[in-house]
DNA sequence: TTGTAGGCGTTATCAT
DNA sequence: ATGATAACGCCTACAA
């Protein structure tokens, strides 16, 4: 059994509350006193218990990260970058995959509320209920959003312009020529953030004249391959398609060629998020690519801020998502 | 601020050693009594403190990953797996980025030691010391390793039989013609994994009569792209080639069909790991797939059961690795 | 500056 | 079957 703070105190000779200043650097103790319990602490390679820590302080260092799924490598770059913020201020994370299954989250916040976990972090796709939102409200700024929207309550949010994807995405599609016809392939139709991408898209269409054509339901690799079937009887060429699943875009691209032809010259395809996919695709996709590294970073960043200074900002910041051009368009 | 058990003793009109024995369903409760306070806990939401629990109890349900890195899909599945086997057991779990830093492991080792954790499950590429090792022996069963081979110490393990995804390989690779050129593409010339794919492989080509072309340190897409110019000077015709990096993989089969050659009619290819990339793939990979869900999930069971247990089973198993055949080889 | 003592929420031991 | 009470390891008034 490891050495406790009451062992350093009777090796120190010295009362308990006169290390626990000395650890955690209180004022309090003389140089002297406190050099050599530091000492004696290395020495001993005493380190505190946390549990006991946390116990007594109301706060154990450690934050939860919601994830809607374990699914894709998005959910890896979010834990990847969380866990090294996190890491360098000594703090440590929980993974919860909720499966988006609302009580898994609903038992998260709940610890957040018996101050078992110091802070969440809630990423898009996580599904949430009114009761959590006043569990926020109540605790301040202990939780942070990432590309999720929450309109009934001010949390710090770090928010994608998913709009923008959309316009960049149909604004690429024009750069070359008017005459190009403008396709969108969305997942879940009444989903916020593909309802934001297809706004886009068709606002920048309509101010080239155009209506693009718009397939909902498209997630798969067998969607996106079959989705091409519905475009194939009135082809006009150019097309231009925007997908926001580069899966399914790669299910498309295959049919796309198996029709004999050819990308980016007949069919100029962009997608979304610059992942493992659009790199490997063949040809490599031209991506709407969202910050999310950055984003992941960032909430940690402003929850360790707001856990350790207390205060309520309910900051929103924006990011923009930017266009990576390769191969797939002209 | 969350009802304590104290406050439920005090509801109830009981001592709150009562409670708790009603709460954790230990014997010497009336059943009155017990229907009674669990009511009450129910009506009030009472949820135990884990910090508190785990300071008496000397055990904190949560159990700590140690992954080498988190920059391919195989951490998200073990991730995945293990969070899963975990949560049905109400265990929650750590995830620790060693970067393969040795110091990060032993901190989360000194965490098992002094309870702050309850095991740790340490994945294949996370470096360890000898400290750490005895450690282990000192604590048991409660450090379990997946695909990771640790010959001074019997800990319970769980491994993949490296060799025979070698002899899986070129076996099949021989599977239609003995006159087809052997190739294999590894990556770390001096890790244990790589030199077991590599003895096999080799091992079955001597049976065949064949001496392979053995090319080391192709860890990149990059890599694998460049590593074809060094086949290319005398190349037969079949050629059959492992790799154990998909990415490289990649980067080859674009030489190779740069180079004006057809997969698999000219170059059958296979590669290492069921993946997003091996199956995005043109054409798809025929794959070596190790069971590594099955066995993340085995090792997260068994370390929970050696915790529940106490039991020191040292146990090793051993899994085997499977061929999948797409379309890199006829 | 230093020490004493009570508390954090729970479990476990010993009486009753 | 119950109830006090002392741990568990640490922090923090308050006192000295």
């Amino acid at each position: 059994m490891a050495l406790t703070l009451k062992d350093l105190a009777r090796l120190a000779n010295v009362a308990e509350s006169t290390v626990s200043r000395a650890i955690n650097n209180k004022p309090g103790v003389s140089e002297e006193k406190r050099k050599e319990i530091l000492n004696l602490a290395d020495k001993y390679n005493y380190k505190p218990n946390r549990l006991a820590k946390g116990l007594a302080e109301k706060r154990t260092k450690i934050i939860a990260l919601l994830l809607p799924d374990l699914e894709n490598t998005l959910s890896l770059k979010v834990i990847s970058a969380v866990e090294e913020e996190l890491e360098e201020q000594g703090y440590q994370m929980l993974i919860c995959n909720t499966k988006k299954d609302i009580s898994k989250t609903e038992n998260y916040l709940k610890m957040l509320l018996e101050d078992q976990i110091d802070g969440v972090i809630i990423l898009g796709g996580t599904p949430t209920t009114g009761k959590m939102i006043q569990i926020g409200l109540d605790k301040g700024e202990r939780i942070v959003l990432v590309d999720k929207l929450l309109e009934e309550v001010v949390l710090t949010s770090h928010l994608i312009d998913h709009n923008k994807s959309g316009t960049i995405a149909a604004e690429r599609l024009f750069k070359n020529s008017n005459k190009i016809k403008p396709v969108i392939l969305i997942g879940e139709e009444n989903d916020y953030i593909e309802q934001e991408r297809l706004r886009g898209f068709v606002d920048v269409c309509k101010k080239h004249g155009h209506k693009p054509e718009i397939l909902t339901g498209i997630n798969t690799r067998q969607d996106g391959y079959e989705s091409f079937f519905q475009l194939v009887n009135n082809i006009d060429i150019p097309t231009g398609i925007f997908f926001t699943s580069n899966i399914a875009g790669i299910g498309l691209i295959e049919s796309v060629k198996t029709g004999g032809w050819l990308i980016p010259d007949d069919f100029e395809v962009i997608g979304c998020e610059d992942d493992i996919i659009s790199r490997i695709s063949n040809p490599k996709l031209t991506v709407i690519k969202n910050p999310l590294i950055r984003m992941a970073q960032n909430a940690a960043k402003s929850l360790i801020d707001s856990i350790r200074s207390k205060t309520v900002t309910g900051e929103v910041r924006i990011y923009e998502p930017e266009l990576v051009e390769n191969d797939s368009t002209k």
